[in-house]
DNA sequence: TCCTTAATGTACGTACTAGTGAGTTAGCTG
DNA sequence: CAGCTAACTCACTAGTACGTACATTAAGGA
């Protein structure tokens, strides 16, 4: 009765309280934005006390940062893991826009922090060592694939890679962001199932056909 | 001296100090966000006192309403003038994706609250009869162009007007919504001049390729 | 010219909200 | 098992933010 068996039962653990106070705070600013977000409230949806937060993060501007960072760091290591050197140009830049569709829709939270802190200006992400300029490692692949392309099948050339990261981004982007008010004024819910798989066709047609150039 | 020359310099005004009111409150929504926004700073920002902003709109929520329903009025009049229908199918979606560019390039403060409006689930849209439903006009302009080509020089019909819609949009909005990230992280402002021109035929190749449907 | 009322200014109350001072305990280490 | 420190709790404060009670004034009509 004496015995603990782990780690895990253990009443102090400072990675575990830090860990689900990321995780809580992280709902909490998703849902509310910077301002709106209320440090009573993330304490009171744990099972530790607002003053840890404090002991932690210092500020409530800290702990968004902190989440921010963490929320940074889990997108792209996840992309690290996007695998299309062996596919030919025009399948390789159609299969990163659908991975890139897919990675919109799974991390709603993260999109929301981003667009966020877009109304700050980026002011956030600007005061953290961990996040400026950190670039996304998807960009070295679009890079690779539009030489590819332009050498072998003749790809347009105006785009470089942040320009066509950019065009695939924005439509995977804006399709969970502004669902809302979308919504509201058009009545149609962009990312209820029914929908799903002909936009996510729809913005890999978009990018192959802008490269093989025909739009202009 | 004594004669008033005007209603200008009446120092009692209700329709101007309404209109003065919601100016400045956009102003601030747009900067801070709906919880950041402070009702003392619009007032503070103002020849009015905060008295005022109650008298008119009852509540800092009611207030934001208001601002929504000017800012949405506004857009809607002005996608109104667009002037496309006696132009070629491939013309006519061009020039449309170019107008709406620059229409997001001019409207930044609009593009912010729709931002805003969307972290709030388009909460307050959807209080306001006159924004539920509201649709824009430019998707009976996007409807029309798409039957003609489709009937005339073989544009794809996987996509309705909606989804057309979105895809210019997207392009247009992320521009202007996500520059400070974008630019923070890839240390390009995508909204600087030396980007403007490129960006812009861009959008206007992007859909005329996928129109045209060569991108399956 | 007086009277009515819409429009405006002043000053304040209530509730909330970020942040903290100070004390307590669990669990490791020697 | 004694002692130390990181982890944790509790109670509190100073300041802020929305909203309002009440007094006042301008402007037009009778």
């Amino acid at each position: 009765m004496t015995s603990q068996p782990a780690a895990a039962e253990r009443q102090r653990d400072a990675e575990r309280t830090k860990a689900e106070i990321l995780e809580v705070a992280q709902q909490e600013f998703a849902r509310h934005g910077y301002a709106g977000a209320r440090v009573d409230e993330i304490a009171a949806r744990m099972r530790t006390t607002k003053r840890m937060i404090y002991y932690y993060f210092g500020s409530k501007e800290r702990l968004y940062i902190a989440v921010l960072e963490k929320a940074y760091a889990e997108v792209r290591d996840m992309e690290r893991t996007i695998e299309v050197e062996h596919l030919a140009p025009v399948e390789a830049i159609r299969t990163l826009a659908e991975l890139t569709f897919d990675h919109h829709d799974l991390h709603r939270e993260f999109i929301k922090l981003v667009a966020i802190e877009n109304i700050h200006q980026a002011e956030h992400i600007r005061k953290s060592p961990a996040l400026a300029n950190l670039g996304t490692p998807v960009l070295d692949l679009i890079a690779a694939i539009l030489d590819r392309g332009a050498a072998g099948v003749g790809f347009v050339t105006e785009a470089d890679a942040i320009d066509v990261h950019m065009l695939i981004s924005s439509f995977c982007f804006f399709r969970v962001a502004n669902q809302h008010t979308f919504g509201a004024l058009f009545g149609r819910d962009m990312t209820a199932p029914e929908h799903r798989d002909r936009l996510r066709a729809m913005v890999g047609d978009a990018i192959v056909a802008y490269l093989r150039g025909t739009g202009s």
